[in-house]
Order: C-alpha cells, then structure tokens, then sequence
DNA sequence: CGACGAATTGAACCTATTCAAAGGGTGTGG
DNA sequence: CCACACCCTTTGAATAGGTTCAATTCGTCG
C-alpha cells in the first residue's frame, strides 16, 4: 500500500504509542546516567517513572511552563525548540531514545526554557522533579554523569555559537549533516541515511536561515554529489567533503 | 596624574598582579560551590590552589592545550574565546571574580575547547583537575552546584543561539549591553557603567558581527540618548528601551 | 606634545532574506 | 487503483542588512 513511497526513511506506525515493560527497562538502563546503578535500584528508578504517548506535532510541555517532570525518550524522536514573537522558531535539538530533556538543574528551575514536541511517533518517560533530585541525592556516582552530559551540551551550544557567528549558511549546514549524520546515520545502499524526518524548514532552524535558502544550498550540495535528498529525508554521500566546507573559513 | 582622563573606567594598576593569602581565602569561599564547606574544609582546598598574576592579553590556555587545571578568576577579568582560521574570533564571555573556568566536567576532556586571556591584570587561582575531581568526588553538594552553575551556562548559551538565529544586530547588541550591565554594571552619575574594559571588537566578537557594524549600532543608541559611550567604555542610561529593541523578537 | 590604537564614517559590494509562483512527493478518499 | 488535495520543495527576481575596504577623527598614554 506504501509501495509507491520514494523516502527511505523507516517510520513507525503505532497507534497509540505506548512502551512495553521490556522496553521502559531497556531504555532506561541504556540511559547514560543510570548505566551505574545495580537492577534492584534500577527496578525502583523504574517504577518512579511513568510513560506518554504522543503524536507527530504534540507539545509535551511548552516553554514557560511550570517545571513539574523530567523526561527520557523512550522511542521516537522529540524536537527541543525555542519559540520568537516574529514566529521565527529556533530548533534546538532532535533527541532519540536515551536522551533525556526538561529540568535537570538540581536547584531546579522555576519554568522550561524551551518547548518539546513530538517530532515523530513517540513514548516518553516522565519522572517528578522532586523523585529525580531524591535520585540525584542519594547517587553521587549518577549526578557526576548528569554533570558530564550537560557539560557536553554546553560545549555543543557553544560550538553552535561559533558556527552562527563565524561561519556562512553553506559552512553551517554542511556542518549540521555532519552532527545528524553522526547521531542518526544509518549506512545504506549509497550513502548514510539521516534516520528521522528533516524537512528544510528543520534544518534552517537549527541553522539560523530561511527554509528557502536552506532549499538552496542543499540542492547544491546534491548537484555536487555530496548527498542525496528527497521530501523530508537526507542521506549523505561524500563525508569528507562536507568536512572540507564546515571548516572552510572564508580566509 | 589621570585627571586628564575621560574614561569613568576604575583600572587596576598593580604590577605582579598576585593576590594575598587574604585575598584568596576570601575569593575561594564566594565561589558559589565552595560556599557549603566549613572552614576546615576550605583551608584544605586553598591548599589545594596555586595563584598566577597574568598582564592583559597574556593567555592563561590555549584551545586545543591538554586539559590539566581548573581555574577561579580571584582578580581582574578573563576571557574566554574561541578561534577561527579567518581570524575572526568569538568571544563567549568575560568572567569575574569568583567564576569558574577550564576543564569541570567530571568525566575530564582531553583538550580545552576553548582559549582563556586575561582581559585586565588578572590574578587566577588553579587546581589540578586531579585534586579538583577528588573534591567532587568527596562532595556531593558540591558537584549539585556545579552541576547548577553549568545548567545555567547552557541556558545563557541557548539563549544566545537563539538570538544569533532570530535577532538582527541591533537585537544582539542591546541584549549583550543589558547582561553586562548585570554582570558589570556599577551605578553612576549618569546611568549604569559596564565596570570592565569594552571595546567595539569585543562588542563584535560577542554578538557575531564586525567592529564597524558594533560601531555603527552603538553610535545610534548613543545619539537616541539610550547608551553613553566612549573609547572602551560603555554606560546603560535607558534600560527599558534598550529591553524593548532586544525583546523586539524574542519571547 | 606626539604617537599609537580605537572609533567613526562613507561607499561599493555581497550574502542571504523576502515575496511570489510553479513543481513534486505523499497519502487520503473516491 | 487512480486522482486529487495538501504540503513540502524548488526556483526566480527584487531588496535589505551587513560586510568589507579605506580614509579620517579622536582619545589615551608615554
């Protein structure tokens, strides 16, 4: 029935999207910061979790809100996006299952400075604030991973701040291929295939530009050979020339 | 002997520029994460810290030097920024007394991501980041607020994607003049001074655009009564207009 | 005072945005 | 199974915002 479908993406069907027990598990010891807790911590972390479904272009939470949870993907991909009176949106990050989002601040913020949304199909895992810093107290070991990842994040952010500042729109988007590339390829017959929906407009969010020049430049880059691209997909075909243009600085 | 200067800058003249034992005790305790800690507790982290007088634009690290300490600025202004093969550099911050720099995730880098210069004569406090992370590893609260501190950080980070996305020059400029007059500013005869050395390239450097531009834009805000300024020298008079051109587009 | 570095200002140029219209893939409903 | 409608994408042309290069002015310190 979908035969005629030219994406080479893999989506997912489900219905009302929900985890089993086995999969809530899984996620959650392949969460980085629980990776060190033994089974039986690992079971009472659990059981202070419980899960959502949402749709495709469902908010989670939107910024301002009170802070109230902590999340994990389970499965799907959620987009983290900040919103501009002009409607000009900025596109945080795409998070995939295992990534964690929302208040992870031990002092614990008063509102969320960004708004989630379901990108695709997804199962969330929603933990209270209160129960997560409990956790945090009581494991030493599970705040020093809390801390690496934000420094992590904040090192990614800041990389981003140079990108914006320094770097043209070709520099930036070769740049962005790279980092989904590295966080969501998928080896295929030519290429590696960027595993979510990326429309243009995505990809100018998270580059600081219009969708139509990001239309632009990635028509460019296909002509040249360095990717494929079709309706909301992105497979990358020359790697090493991506490189070559995000760090071409105009001398 | 400086009367004949314009600039309401106060300027630190000191020569080897170090800190008394006074001094540094003081500095260690008002680090926000060392605040918790008896007396005892931080004789023995003092202990711990070296001191190092840098002259302005000396450099404390290089981007890409191996990681091996931990600083606390205890005196003067440090920058920190990041290189491009262009040249064009981007500055990420201007830090205080009392803030924190280099390497602080638990984990460890390899390599510092950034550079650090003094920015004014500058004495800093450094700690091995072996000794550091014993000191996390020995205080829980310690890495929560460390952990908090870097939350923070990436927040103000986002924050600046966003703007670098969504706002014009003029945007980011404003809204850089109002968070040093957070950081920096003193009250005066005549509206609040940024008390720190500011010149157009640093203005530039922090808002991702030229000298010339910065120029321009603050000649502007000067000549609509919003800002007094001079030759590395910047005071707020009309915060709330300078509030309403940064909010122009964002939330 | 004199010299150097910072700031200003002008004009040409260029990148990216904006507005507009046409072309294509997807999936739904007939 | 086809056809249509919807939305994503492409492409074009005009425009604006910022950069670049260059020349001049100004402030600060020796």
């Amino acid at each position: 029935m979908t035969g005629r479908r030219k994406s080479p993406l893999e989506i997912d069907v489900t219905e009302a999207h929900m985890c089993s027990v086995n999969l809530r598990l899984h996620i959650l010891s392949q969460v980085p910061f629980f990776a060190g807790l033994s089974q039986a911590d690992l079971d009472r972390v659990n059981s202070l979790f419980n899960e959502q479904g949402y749709a495709p272009h469902e908010t989670i939470y939107f910024s301002g809100d009170a802070v109230k949870h902590m999340f994990v993907v389970a499965d799907g991909r959620v987009r983290l996006m900040r919103h501009s009176p002009s409607g000009k949106d900025v596109l945080l990050d795409i998070l995939t299952p295992g990534e964690f989002f929302g208040s992870f601040s031990a002092q614990g913020d008063e509102v969320y400075h960004e708004t989630a949304q379901a990108h695709t199909q997804t199962c969330v895992l929603g933990i209270s604030v209160n129960d997560f810093r409990a956790i945090l107290e009581k494991n030493p070991q599970v705040v020093l991973r809390v801390l690496d990842i934000t420094s992590a994040r904040l090192q990614a952010a800041n990389v981003r701040v140079h990108q914006l500042s320094a770097l043209p729109v070709e520099g930036r988007i070769a740049y962005l291929l790279l980092v989904l590339c590295a966080k969501f390829g998928k080896p295929g017959n030519d290429g590696v295939l960027i595993q979510t929906p990326l429309a243009r407009d995505d990809v100018a969010a998270m580059t600081g530009t219009t969708s139509e020049t990001a239309s632009r430049v990635m028509s460019q880059f296909q002509k040249d050979g360095l990717i494929r691209t079709g309706r909301q997909w992105v497979a990358v075909i020359d790697l090493f020339a991506l490189e070559e243009i995000a760090k071409a600085e105009i001398s």
